[in-house]
DNA sequence: TTGAAAGCGCTAACAG
DNA sequence: CTGTTAGCGCTTTCAA
């Protein structure tokens, strides 16, 4: 490599004795179309393949308008839940053709409008975005940018943007009816970002369920106020200290389970005989916790091979069928952290 | 917005009456310098923001031949291991003006050579990797590009690149230097990689701890070939049923010790009545397990942290400062997963 | 079968 | 204080 250079259709072209059209047809494919000699090509590919030509993709998304970038936001890389869906849509753009930038939004509005600020300076062809959930107008008028866009894990009744969402309702259900068939009736809830759509599916599954078996609603056992591990914990501390202490608790995603464990051992409790608890979200470790977890499981997979699908589609087809807000369904994984409370005790309440 | 046409410098030198020149100086905040009249400069202010102006980064990319793009390369973004790293990375480079695009390599060298190739195609500025590890030539032609690049968790002694990296030998001699105090003799090695350079650091700590001891080295208790789930079930599993069963285990990654924990419960055996084990880095669940396992803990944060600074500072600056090669320090996490052995079932080996 | 020329949106050297 | 011009590397229309 005498020449650190990098090789551009120019260079090529000259050494050619060409033009830079011959080289760039030869090099996209289109020498057959516009019936291009052997011969130059040959001598083009030779050149080419001398110089370790590679195009230069800024150049090329500058003429052609399109960058084959897709950008992702995120609340949390460092999220199981999230970076599993992450790796999903990276392998499966990469197969398309497609690079991805990632953005984490730290669960912050504002960092989210910059994000999708920053994505739109940089041209991508199309979003995935796991919402921070509270605002909506920022993405709103994003979808006037006509970029293609689809949100994942919260959507916004308000705005026509296709959406993969897991049955956070069902899901919800199946966890606190659980609880109720094994005889719980002061059944806690700590909730995650209040006012996102994740958490008010989960929530009104909740409350459904409870209303379904004409069990009460306590305010009082509805704690929390985002996904993370602290608010978990917190939750679960006054919770434990309150007047009625719950004897189940539904903890709304896998980080606050973490957070309602450390809280729990802390008051030198044991699950499931002091308290009972399910997570929404499963992962790998629950099954080798003290008290193997039982836990509403999501198919993280299923939900980033639909979004990065469902996405690819809106760019490369100007189709407007419909059939965009897809439900992934969950799945009740019974383990061990649930305890079947005994009749009288139960009637006691 | 009656017009759903981007706004460009031209358009807004055309509605400002003013050359693109002029245009460009006012909105890249040169319009001091310029000495461009207030009455001009506010002009151009306004109708930039009247027609939501946002710089074309692609354009700018092309011309400045500076994209403020980094690249990075993990081996699985759903292990929680590198998606640390990744959001570290992610927020540090957002605050430096740099958006970051994502690979996944799936711990395979032929797809890391592509996304090398592809972020190369992309004029990044510049590119974190965590290496697969068995191979660097491919790195190496890379380098010839005089793109500042970096290597995490992985390096190579034949490569002249900055890196940072866990002090794995230490936290390997921490690790086997805790079994032998309590009383373990035969201790299993499941490794990950092999002739990764974090696998081969380990390995030789724990052959240099057992040789401090004067313990002999037994190659049939070293198992397993990378760092998945699946290969620290299957490595357990013949340690389990091989002809001398070990005491202790020492799982090399965060996923070994998962399937480790698998083999074991499957085997219908206990942590650490029946076997001991320490894992290589730490994971906010390792408190929670059943037993809660001893490790040895690894400082992503300063990691993640780190390796962005080493980056950008090879990308804004000239200095061939020497000091790149940083290791970070490790540290031994005591929990419940070891047993102390008594003298004389110790001694009877 | 090939090439000239224009242009994607931006910056910067140079000239007034 | 402002504008002209050239060019980053590529694709594509039009013409030959």
């Amino acid at each position: 490599m005498p020449n650190n250079q990098q090789a551009t259709l120019k260079i090529i072209a000259e050494r050619a004795h060409v033009s830079v059209t011959t080289v760039s047809r030869v090099l996209s494919g289109d020498a057959e179309k516009c019936r291009i000699s052997k011969k130059t090509e040959d001598v083009v590919r030779r050149i080419a393949k001398e110089l370790h030509y590679e195009p230069n993709q800024l150049a090329r998304a500058l003429r052609l308008k399109q960058t084959y970038t897709i950008g992702i936001i995120i609340p949390d890389i460092s999220n199981p839940f999230f970076s599993s869906i992450a790796r999903c849509v990276e392998i499966e753009s990469r197969k398309a053709g497609y690079s991805v930038m990632i953005c984490d939004s730290q669960e912050n509005t504002e960092i989210e409008k910059e994000s999708i600020k920053i994505l739109g300076m940089r041209k991508i062809d199309g979003m995935i975005i796991c919402p921070v959930g509270k605002e909506w107008k920022h993405i709103y008028e994003f979808t006037k940018l006509n970029i293609p866009i689809v949100t994942v894990d919260r959507y916004f009744p308000e705005l026509n943007v296709p959406y993969v969402v897991s049955e956070n309702y069902d899901g919800s259900m199946q966890a606190v009816n659980y609880f109720i068939e094994n005889g719980h009736r002061r059944i806690a809830f700590i909730q995650g970002l209040t006012d996102s759509s994740v958490n008010n599916d989960r929530l009104r599954g909740y409350k459904d369920a409870l209303q379904m078996h004409n069990l009460p609603l306590n305010e009082s056992l509805i704690v929390g106020d985002n996904f993370g591990e602290q608010s978990g914990y917190i939750g679960t501390k006054i919770l434990l200290n309150g007047p009625e202490r719950p004897t189940a608790i539904f903890a709304v995603s896998n980080l606050i389970s973490l957070g309602a464990m450390r809280a729990i051992s802390e008051e030198q409790l044991t699950i499931p005989d002091d308290i009972s608890i399910i997570a929404f979200d499963d992962q790998p470790y629950f099954n080798y916790l003290c008290t193997p977890m039982t836990t509403v499981g999501q198919r993280k997979e299923e939900i980033g091979q639909i979004s990065i699908k469902l996405l690819l589609n809106e760019i490369n087809s100007d189709d407007i069928s419909d059939n965009k807000r897809i439900t992934v369904s969950t799945e009740l994984i019974v383990r061990k952290s649930v305890k079947r409370l005994t009749a009288s005790l139960s009637e006691a309440y």
